[in-house]
DNA sequence: TAGATTGTTAATCGATTAACAATC
DNA sequence: TAGATTGTTAATCGATTAACAATC
């Protein structure tokens, strides 16, 4: 029985995989701990701990080849494939977020909007149609849909929340300022801009 | 000669503060560590200790007054004023926080807009009119600005960053996906969707 | 070979939890 | 008073770092 992987293992994987594909658009083939490590700010010791839990992916002497990290990397991310991805709240923060292109190299894709404004219902954003919110559990089983963001006023994203998980959700990253009561399983990033300030201005 | 309080405790406090205002708004005059603990998913034993660094907020038996315990982490995390903020890029993303309502009354209010494009530069959004990147330097020093946001897309932040700090900003929130080098004293928060989007993906 | 860097172990460091006296 | 909850201590748990044998 191996060890469980800490969460906070889990979490710097995807800060490595993008630098690795810098490394990559920079033409470097190679790099070590201790390169990665500096770019990042983070100890070499830690990447190779952190990476030591799911293999040996690096040579003595010569360090990690960048394209085969970046695969090994993809593949225990499960970002080896793209996620269709539900967004819910198409505001000006929707609207962004659907408008943004740096999603599609990296694992996701967003296929269907959601909104409650009758207004914005059938309207287009690029090749994509805003539905009701009525429609989430319909489409995101017929499309295999398991991954959601929220982009919606907080007030509503309670609601909403639960419209996923009904829906069958089993993955959000929540715009909205306010913690979420999801069931054991579900997982939730959170991404509110003010706590982040928050964060920093306590050292100012 | 006092312990220094760990990062990792300042970083929530943000969050007990947010709970906080929901239970002001909701009309709680007392909570407990165990009621905040319970909606924030965090042990009551891990709130009460956090706290302790900071000084005695509660009472034996009763809990805590909500409004009090809303000044005390609002003067801890110096959010008991507000800090003009400089945004930089104003793509989609930077249109959808100078809209955003959220900031003002968690401490924080974005002042100025800079980007690069000329065909930008003179538009208004709201009160603001967007200034060229080139003044970025001359309107944080005039206005006192040392907190900033930065919009803009990977390749041009390194740049941004740089003209930040040269103009005197101290706390940065990086929405580029890259991780950006500042000097021991400058604090930089990341939000990137896609990282948190792949935190959660090797579990599903 | 000589130099470099990995993967891993053990030591250190830090954070969380459990328990409880104090006390409202 | 009886019940509840804090603030704090000590124990547990987990993460990071330092060091180094293995080896490319």
């Amino acid at each position: 029985m191996s060890k469980p992987i800490p969460d906070i293992v889990i979490g710097r994987l995807p800060i490595y995989l993008r630098e690795l594909s810098f490394l990559a658009d920079e033409g470097v083939p190679v790099t070590s701990s201790h390169e990665l490590g500096k770019r990042l700010g983070i100890s070499a010791a830690q990447i190779r701990k952190d990476l030591s839990h799911f293999g040996e992916f690096g040579k003595q002497g010569t360090g990690y080849k960048v394209s085969y990290l970046q695969e090994q990397l993809r593949r225990i991310l499960k970002v080896d494939h793209e996620w269709p991805v539900a967004l819910v709240g198409v505001g000006d923060l929707g609207r962004a977020l659907a408008h943004y292109a740096g999603f599609v190299n990296r694992g996701f894709r967003i296929v269907a909007l959601f909104d409650d404004d009758p207004n914005k219902i059938g309207q287009r954003i690029g090749d994509l149609e805003i539905s009701s919110t009525d429609r989430l559990a319909a489409v995101v089983q017929e499309r295999g849909i398991i991954v959601a963001m929220i982009a919606v006023p907080a007030a509503s994203a309670p609601r909403v929340a639960e419209a996923c998980l009904a829906a069958g959700i089993r993955a959000i990253l929540n715009y909205a300022p306010i913690t979420l009561k999801v069931p054991e399983g579900v997982l939730v990033q959170y991404i509110d801009p003010v706590t982040h300030l928050q964060r920093m201005t306590h050292y100012l």
